[in-house]
DNA sequence: TCAGAAACGATCAAAATCAATCATAAAATT
DNA sequence: AATTTTATGATTGATTTTGATCGTTTCTGA
């Protein structure tokens, strides 16, 4: 067997499982020890694995990220303060009792902290969300069947038969990559694909984005704007933006950001 | 048992619960006492945890789970180091690759510690079961849709159009209330209504019950012995219950619980 | 307070792993 | 074809890790 080889059997290997060992590998690729060892040695210094006694483990850490997938945390942290008053404008549309359906997403999950001392009926197909709202809030919580895809914290089905039908939300909120007189925009095949199947569900669409993302443009569209009804911004947004959205027929509500508590502000 | 695979177990564990024991963590991992203590000594260091007496505790804080399902967790306490042997069987079971059904439970939870180093699919309508694996496992988690009870910490659906439907198991694993040779039995309708659909998604059932289960009695009927290919249980079943068990036809698994370390038995 | 139990730290021997070396085989070069 | 270079496998001794033991410390319950 080449080295090409091993050093491809390697690297499948430690994606796999977060550890592999020396014999593994040796009994995978029938090569003495010493042999994997080197090679070991020759993939830790070209950084593609990272060597540890008695094997080999995955430069990224697979494992435990406290929420999920480490993409979405830093993407979560970017703008929070203009997310978080977002979401909180975007809870204090929804009164004791409503049915509403979230779908995942950064800005979205900022609602869970508004929502914590609510009692909703929650359809969400944000993992993450599901999970932080069955621990600390008394809403009741409904997932859609399907896989967990980590990166997104989404729960996703290529089917659709599942009980998304059988849920009717009076709004559903959404973030999204971007907005245009186009449209709602998304980049991931993937989180389209779910949002569909929501999108139908609710009445009313509420979009919460924060300003910058109407410069934003991405490839794929999600929906018209007609088809949403609320926009929740950030006060960031240009007269211009602002005239689109309105000119649409879309009711607009602008969060103030450092408005909330503390104010503490320069003035 | 390599040194970052029992760091991953160990970290695994203390998110699980506020507070592990070393002699969980031992159990858990095969290796001596005196190995967790300097795991723990060296992840302590590294503020991965934070190190007490008789064990260790996560380093952030236990977290209110207000409604996390307190019932849960005490009873998950019980028997954990039956539970615990007993679920290590179970995942013996499988293969890398395997696509399995496990169904939610307090023992079926035990078997993600032996799950966390493993890359199987894995289909469970225990929002813990998923929660955890996808957090700790490779795994490729996929779950039902539905209303998550918090109690039970599962994922039910009133209809029967969910994605249950599209997914095969070569086995389901599952506990019970009690076991009888009437059957498999369980106290909660809920529970069963849940459980009946994903009993024919799989091949094989295997049961997970601690040897005190072949007293207990319960109300409701889930589905007759002869259904169930394998039982797994502790070694604390008498002869008339084994006798029972492989006179239905069944394959029985013995556990054995003190086994591992210390084997300072009385000879 | 005291005795017993549990947990700890230190120590040592055994096992596992590693690094270095060398001989051989394969490949590349001349 | 001859020779140099490279890759591989085996061997040996050093290093690290592990498990068990023992004496000490800390906890617990009477």
């Amino acid at each position: 067997m080449h080295e090409r080889e091993r050093h491809r059997i390697i690297l499948s290997a430690v994606q796999e499982k977060p550890v592999i060992t020396i014999q593994d590998i040796a009994e995978l690729t029938e090569a003495s020890e010493a042999t994997i060892r080197r090679d070991i040695a020759s993939l830790h210094v070209k950084g593609k694995l990272r060597r540890v006694r008695g094997g080999a483990e995955a430069v990224h850490p697979p494992q435990l990220t406290p929420l999920a997938g480490r993409h979405f945390h830093v993407s979560e942290s970017e703008n929070a303060d203009k997310k978080r008053a977002i979401a909180r404008e975007a809870v204090a549309l929804c009164e004791e009792g409503d049915a509403i359906i979230i779908n995942g997403g950064t800005t979205t999950f900022q609602m869970v902290h508004f929502l914590s001392s609510r009692r909703l009926q929650v359809m969400t197909n944000s993992f993450a969300i599901a999970e932080h709202l069955v621990k600390n809030s008394k809403s009741s919580v409904t997932v859609p069947g399907g896989a967990i895809y980590r990166e997104q914290s989404i729960i996703l089905s290529p089917f659709d038969n599942d009980v998304t039908r059988n849920f009717y939300g009076k709004r559903m909120f959404m973030g999204s990559q971007g907005v245009g007189p186009f449209g709602v925009m998304e980049s991931d095949a993937l989180i389209i694909q779910g949002e569909q199947k929501l999108i139908n569900q609710a009445d009313e669409l509420v979009l919460l984005v924060d300003s910058t993302k109407f410069a934003r443009r991405s490839s794929l569209i999600l929906c018209p704007l007609q088809r949403v009804a609320t926009i929740i911004t950030d006060d960031g947004i240009s007269d211009a933006d602002r005239k689109m959205v309105e000119d649409a027929g879309v009711q607009l509500i602008v969060a103030k950001v450092n408005q909330t508590r503390n104010s503490v502000s320069v003035a």
